[in-house]
DNA sequence: GGTCCGAGTTCCAATATTTGAAACTTGGTT
DNA sequence: AACCAAGTTTCAAATATTGGAACTCGGACC
């Protein structure tokens, strides 16, 4: 049993409970990249609860299945790149993602600001996409990567327009670290903002996860009220204000509307043979 | 078995097959995701040669470990988000990606073209990372997009470079599709190149996967001559021609030179803060 | 050079898990 | 109402996983 890990929130007791033998197998692929380096085989059996030839088989497994990858010089286990194809593969077939695309840069270049595009992972915000006013399309730079929910737009925003015994779930897993003074530390002061965040349609973060940092971010919602994932477009104080960002709302609202509606009627158009291209 | 097995002896033909439980689980997994799109339960079912129910429950585990995705409204599985979350971390940890970063985008300002950091992957080439010019080539590639090895330049390199019975090995997995006029069908073909690439340190695509696009790579090795992976730099016939791309040669493999110390270096200065960004 | 030590690897019988034929449920169609 | 296909559950038999213990290997330290 880990203690305290680097940026895990708590522990999801039943969420990593294995089922079978799979379960656990990725759970040993989720401690080897929760290191955020490679790690040797004595370090994950140090964090591990499974014995050690335990542990060292669905280490070999893993790594013959290539979603791990041993660096025979140093010794060490890392994330296999495997898993960078098939999230590909994911990311492409994300009919959120790929459906938004155009939507973003429309609104980045409208807004002159940074627009993100989220869901939600397991507990936390995960970025599908993001674009710079300025800058083309990064991929796993920012794709991929995950942030608090209860500390950002997106993520206080997906929370609000999720039924209210899941996202106490996911409040109950939150480790509520205060980033800044704004920083809301708990579920009771969270759950003061759904009622506004509802009724408006959209939510502020006012610097609660960095100072001098403010966004404004609506859901994607289906038409059955199913939340898709969540749109944002981020600032700084220096810029603007909160009132500022708030003129972006019905662009964003509208835009979020259509993001769902094409995600839901996207009926994948076979125009991406998913054939290789490139040099 | 139990040989030292550097990379995929001759078990490769069956390389997915079967390392118990956790690999049939991700040969569904790969499954689901080499449709290339969303599918049904029954369409799985229909290609895999796993009995119903223990495909069921294959899928139900998947899916509980979020490796597969379930849309409700449409029943279809889709590989998971949570593998971009994964591959985020897989990325950022291959040395190789990040060390190679600053690099990349050098190159592509120095010589005014698109770059590809690409590594081997099972037999396919697996690009890491790209850098666009200003002015970007007409063509769609990016970081988990995998293309073939045998008529890419950084696949040619790559295997010219691989200790000859891997090599074969990779050779015979791939399906030689006649591109365009140039592509190299046959290993013997291939065969035939290595000598030259391996006298020079570079290799060429001379229009053999798309008309027009050529390009010049060279692999990344170790001092123990142990392939990393390769770097190329792409442009066009109407732009260049390979004598052209072929004064980029030295400048090229002094970048490899570097990128192979560096990432062999990286010790992990621990820029592992991980801390999360974006509201 | 020998001995000790810890990391990594293999063995194998006890045990818990997976397996899949068959039966059942659900939802849509004739 | 009867039928069909897709999806889901059941349960004993078959099989894979498990982990204590013993082994190998290479380096550190007398």
């Amino acid at each position: 049993m880990g203690e305290a890990s680097q940026l895990t929130p708590k522990e999801d007791q039943m969420a990593a409970a294995a089922d079978g033998t799979v379960g656990k197998a990725l759970d040993v692929l989720e401690q080897v990249s929760g290191f955020g380096r490679p790690v040797r085989f004595s370090e994950v059996l140090s964090q591990s609860d499974l014995p050690k030839p335990t542990l060292y088989r669905f280490m070999q497994t893993l790594t013959n299945q290539r979603m791990l990858e041993y660096d025979p010089d140093r010794q060490t286990y890392a994330p296999g790149t495997r898993l960078v194809r098939l999230a590909h593969s994911a990311w492409s077939q994300s009919s959120l993602a790929q459906v938004a695309g155009d939507h973003l840069h429309a609104l980045s270049e409208a807004t002159g600001e940074t627009v993100h595009l989220a869901k939600l992972d397991h507990a936390h915000v995960l970025y599908l996409d993001k674009r710079n006013a300025a800058q083309p399309v990064e991929m796993y730079s920012q794709a991929g990567k995950i942030g608090p929910a209860y500390c950002t737009g997106v993520g206080k925003v997906m929370l609000a327009f999720l039924p209210e015994d899941s996202a106490e779930v996911v409040m109950a897993q939150q480790s509520f670290h205060r980033y800044t003074e704004a920083t809301l530390t708990s579920p009771s002061a969270l759950r003061a903002e759904f009622p506004g965040i509802r009724e408006n349609g959209y939510g502020f973060d006012r610097e609660e996860h960095e100072p001098g940092i403010i966004c404004i971010a609506v859901p994607i919602l289906t038409e059955g009220h199913r939340l898709l994932g969540a749109l944002s477009v981020t600032s700084t104080t220096d810029r603007t204000n909160l009132a500022g960002l708030e003129k972006q709302a019905d662009r964003l609202k509208s835009t979020a509307r259509a993001i769902a509606t094409e995600a839901q009627a996207w009926s994948f158009p076979d125009h991406m043979t998913l054939k290789q291209t490139g040099p």
